[in-house]
This record gives structure tokens, sequence and C-alpha cells, in this order.
DNA sequence: CTGAAAGCGCTTACAG
DNA sequence: CTGAAAGCGCTTACAG
């Protein structure tokens, strides 16, 4: 009887060498593109190769090789169950970059508050991976821990201290905002932000401030920057309250992120106050789903998959041990930024 | 001090072997808690893996046991970046009961229309999983081109044939909705939902319409069937102007899932019809997110971890090739249909 | 350019 | 109850 996954048998590297009348040792070669093998044996083994089905076991490979071909890809569990596909998309970016690459993507959550002694994951006591990806904040005693390990690691959407890292250029799109905001017409433009400890949000702060600046406007009349809790739609229908207590109403407000910008959007509704007349919003990410109720936002497009191809791509020069160039991108030693692009919509 | 990974070196099974004083096998046995091996030997292979952190490379298991260790995790693209968490809790479900069985998740998607000559998972090629999960409606070949390859596999919130599936038992949880409008005083009850070709949908109407009858109630003024489209958020507003089209208008709506709720919603808002007031909304998956604006939304609850949970039971067994029960489960030959609650809110 | 051989780290009959 | 040995399917020096 037949095993259960392989149908009348799978072929192994001694039927291609048997039928092809060659040593294992040459398949193997030839196989993997190896050594100096003369052409019309190479064609041969090929052929036989292919008649015969054969693909070469993985485990078979990766233990001489005294590597898995498996890269783990780690985030929180509360950012990837979020309701918005951001971290999702950029998962799907590093699928497709591994898979070139031939290697295997392990997807696994931690908790927001990591204990080594509970949640490490299997694939690092095991050490089941070549390398790994970590997707947003996480507690940094994880990213120590691996760190620690000696594995590779390159993190996403996040940094800390000189850990390799693939960033949004969050200034850049937070100046794009300001500046497309400046060309309206608006003078007075507030910033509205939770979780401002977050390198990525701080960025976006800053990049305001210097659009701001570049623009020779004076302080604006109203600036929420909140450093607790997590920037999403209730965090943002809360804090934009203040706004609309502030001492002078803003003409435009520049968001962290879509979801506080969707929780403004919702707030200045129930207060009546018009979008984009009365006040113009401008998000970040580009998250927002269809709706035919709120004015679409306009916002800061992050290329998702783009951030995880790129992490992918570098994970793989240090896992090989060797740099690589970024010519469409800018790279300051650890750092790897990716640009964002102004997107336009009804709400400014 | 040494780190376990790369320090001085990682320990094997040799290693632990010669400290203890035993053979590789017998250390093996005592690993894995298999065969007869005395109390004092075991316990002192124990002590001495621990001392030594010793963790058994997976690679060189794997390959004597002729299995992988690893499952894959298929689904389409497009669900897999859909906005609601749905089948990304269905992962983390999955993953969750994996790891309780020391197995790994590849987690692959696949394109909408699946042509088998560009789209097959790597893993499959490679041979690289004992088994398949797969979520969500897919093209059918693909999961032909598995079951061909006799490779385990259970699918998750779709049926197809015989495939062995956990499902949802979405005409219980049609029924509770219904009974629950008809509990509310409500007679006209209309039913709202697109690609309704997919099984679960279907399953949805059906137990709508038991419901209706059960309740003796007569023909709804409006039943909005359509075959087409996706069952989201845009549809769902688009098909909603039927309704406010109907003979008579409906006082309540049952929808055939959440999006297409959100969509009918809106749509009422936009015609200035009040929910619950004027129109009873009722969905079904409860993956509609927080929002101030909504009235929030009645919903048949699917407890989407569990399917993944019980998937993974299902598919573990099917690998061990043995049956087991499910308790509090309804088991239908090769269906696990998995219950609903009924969660009340404003939009009823 | 190609073959024979050792070895990756483990499991599993098979003898004792 | 425990050890010696074969073998999983491949890669990689090392000789020719």
């Amino acid at each position: 009887m037949a095993s259960p996954t392989s149908g009348p048998k799978r072929s192994t590297i001694k039927d291609v060498a048997k039928k092809a009348g060659v040593a294992i040792s040459t398949v193997s070669l030839v196989m993997n593109g190896k050594g100096f093998v003369s052409n019309e044996t190479s064609t041969r083994v090929l052929n036989v190769a292919k008649q015969l089905n054969y693909v070469p076991r993985q485990a078979a490979r990766k233990l001489p090789m005294q590597s898995t071909g498996n890269i783990g890809f780690v985030l929180r569990a509360d950012h990837f169950a979020r309701s918005e596909p951001f971290y999702t998309r950029i998962f799907l970016g590093t699928e497709f970059e591994a898979h070139f690459h031939g290697l295997y993507v392990l997807l696994t959550t931690i908790p927001q508050k990591f204990d080594a002694s509970l949640h490490t994951p299997r694939f690092l006591q095991e050490r089941n991976v070549d390398g790994v990806l970590i997707a947003g904040k996480v507690d940094s005693d994880f990213i120590e821990s691996i760190a620690g390990a000696r594995i590779p690691l390159v993190l996403i959407d996040y940094q800390l201290k000189d850990h390799p890292a693939v960033v949004i250029d969050n200034q850049q799109g937070a100046k794009l905002a300001v500046e497309h905001l400046v060309s309206k017409g608006h003078e007075d433009i507030a910033f509205l932000g939770a979780d401002m400890l977050h390198p990525s949000l701080k960025e976006r702060l800053e990049g305001y401030r210097i659009g701001l600046n570049d623009a020779r406007l004076g302080k604006p009349s109203c600036e929420i920057v909140s450093d607790q809790g997590e920037p999403d739609y209730g965090t943002g229908f809360e804090l934009s309250q203040q706004i609309f207590e502030c001492s002078k109403r803003p003409t435009a407000v520049f968001c962290a992120n879509d979801s506080i910008a969707m929780g403004l959007l919702d707030q200045a509704a129930s207060q009546g106050i018009r979008v984009p007349e009365d006040l113009a919003v401008v998000g970040f990410d580009d998250v927002a789903r269809e709706d035919h109720f709120r004015p679409s936002l306009t916002t800061v497009r992050v290329y998702k998959e783009q951030l995880g191809e790129l992490a992918m791509k570098y994970l793989n020069e240090l896992m090989a041990g060797f740099p690589a160039t970024y010519p469409n991108f800018e790279r300051r030693s650890h750092i790897v930024r990716v640009p964002t692009e102004l997107i336009i919509r009804e709400s400014s």
C-alpha cells in the first residue's frame, strides 16, 4: 500500500542518478547549478529529472546544509487581528519575496507583553529558522532575545537601537501632507496623534513640524500629542474632542494615521462640522476602506507590500553575510527608508 | 556566557548521550517518550538534556520520520487582505492548535483564479507539508489538485463534494437571527445577499426561510438574492437600494453577512431611514469594527479561532489515519459544524 | 568534468 | 530495559 502523501512513490536523487547513468553527486551539482558539469551530462540529468518528476526534498537538503530554509515572521497578535490590512499586506510582500528565494515564511504572533519563558516562539527554541522578520512595535525584550541568540533579524515599520530595519519615510510623508494643506490655503494646521513614543509616529510629527516651518507658518493653535493609548479609531474619536475645544479652531488637521483620522472624521460629523468645508483632514497609511458615508480620506500612502519585500531582501543579505545596494531607496547605515505618496481625496 | 544558538556549538543527541553515558538511541527514546526506559535512566537523560540545553533539530528528525512537520494554510490573497479580520482569526486558531501538536503552519495565498501551472504553492511541489488547510472559497481546481496528490486536507468555511470540512452552522445562526426579529414583533423580514452560490451563504438563506416558516410568516415582501459579486460592503450598499424600491418596505432585513449589512446601514442612512426605528438590521459573522456613527450591528457571532482549531485537530487525525470524536459539535460524515451565537446590539 | 565516500542529526527495527 | 547499526535524502570536500 502506497504511503499517504506519495502516490506510487516519489523519486529521489538515486532514481535520477541511476536512470541518467551518473553519480548522485553529479545530479546534486546539476540541480543546484554548482560546479562544472558538461553541458551534455547536465541536460541529460535535467531531462531525466523532469521525466521522473523529481523535486529535491527540503528536509534532506537542509540537514547537510545546516540551514532550515525557514524564516520567522513575528508580529503582535493584536496587530495581526487588526481590522485594517496593514500588517497582512506587509506579510504578503514578505511571502512573495521569500518565495523567490526559495524560503518559507513561518508566521507567528506574540502577545503585547512578551515573557520569554512563556511566549518564545517554538521556531526559536527548535532553531528552526535562519532569520527573523519582526513587524511593528513589539516588546524590546523579544527583539533583544533574538539578537542575543545571534539570529539575523530585520525590523519592519519599527526601530530599536541599531537593529537593521526597513521603515516608512514618515518624515517625507508628513511633509507631503503639510505641503498639500498649505497649498490649499490652510494656515492653521493642527496635529492629532496617540502612542507618540512610537518612532514612526514621532517621525511623522517631526515631518509635520518641518513642513510648518518650511511654509513659515507660526505655531498652530492646537497640537494633540498623546503618548498613551493605541493609535486607533477609538482613540482618535476621543482625542479629537480636544480639537474642538482649542482656543481657536484649526482649519485643517494632520493625523498620525488613518485610524485616528477616521475617529476624527466621526467626531467632527457628530458635532456637525463639515469636512472638508469647515475642517480639512489628512491621514497616513492609506488603509481606510470603502465607505459611502464619510468623506473619503486624503492620506499618505504607504507601500506595504514593498516594505515586506525589501525587508525580506535585506534579511537575505544578512543571512548570506554580504551587503547589497538599494538603488531606489535611501539607506542610511542599517536603515532602509521607503518613500510614500500623497493620495488626495475628498477630506481636504 | 555561551548563547544557546551559536555559542561554542549547539548540543546534539550525541553530546547528551555521551554525557549521560548512554547510547543515542536511548536519548531518542527518552526525548520522545517512546519504548521502555527505566525511570532512573530516563531522568538522568532528561537532566543532562536540560543542562546542555538540548533541543532536537527538526530537520534531522523529519528525515528519518519521512514527514515534514509542516502544514500548509491556503487562502485567497483577496480574502487575506480583506479589511475584516475574519480569515486572520481563523489562522490564529490554526496556529494555536498546530503549536500544540508541534507542527508549523505555512501560510500561502493563491489568486482567485487558480492556474496549476502558475500558482501551485511551492510547499506542494516540494512536498514540504504533511497536510493542507484551505480557508474560504477557493478555486475547485486547486482543491482537487491537493486531493489528487493524496495530501490530507480540510476545508474551512467552505464545502466541496465530500472533502472534509469544518464549517459554521449557518442554518442554525440564520434561524437565531430570524427568531430574534420575530420576537421583536417583525412580520415582514427581508433577506439581502450576494454571491449566493457560496454554500455557506446558501445555508444562511435556507435557515432564514426555515425561520420564517417556523414563525408561520408568509412570503416577505422582498428577498434580494444575487448570485453575483462579492458579499462585501460595496455590494451591500448597491443591492440594498432594491429594498427601498420593493412594493412594500420590510420592517427588518437579515443580511448574508456583516459587510453587506454595513452597506445596507449606510444606504439606509443616506435615504434618511432610521435604524432600528424604521428598519431593523441583523448581520452575520461579527466582524464589524468599532464605530461611533452607525448603530452597532446585531449579528450572528462566528467563533473564528475555534473554526481554525477544530480544522487543525481534524487534519491531524487525517494525517494520523484515525478518526476522533467532537463531543460538543455536530459531526455528520465528513463535516464538522460549529455553532454560532446571536449578539444583540443597537441595529435591531 | 565526474565518482566514491563521509557526514548532517536523528529514528527505528533488531539484537541482546 | 538498552546498545549497535542501518538508513532517511541530500551536499560537499576529496580524489581522480
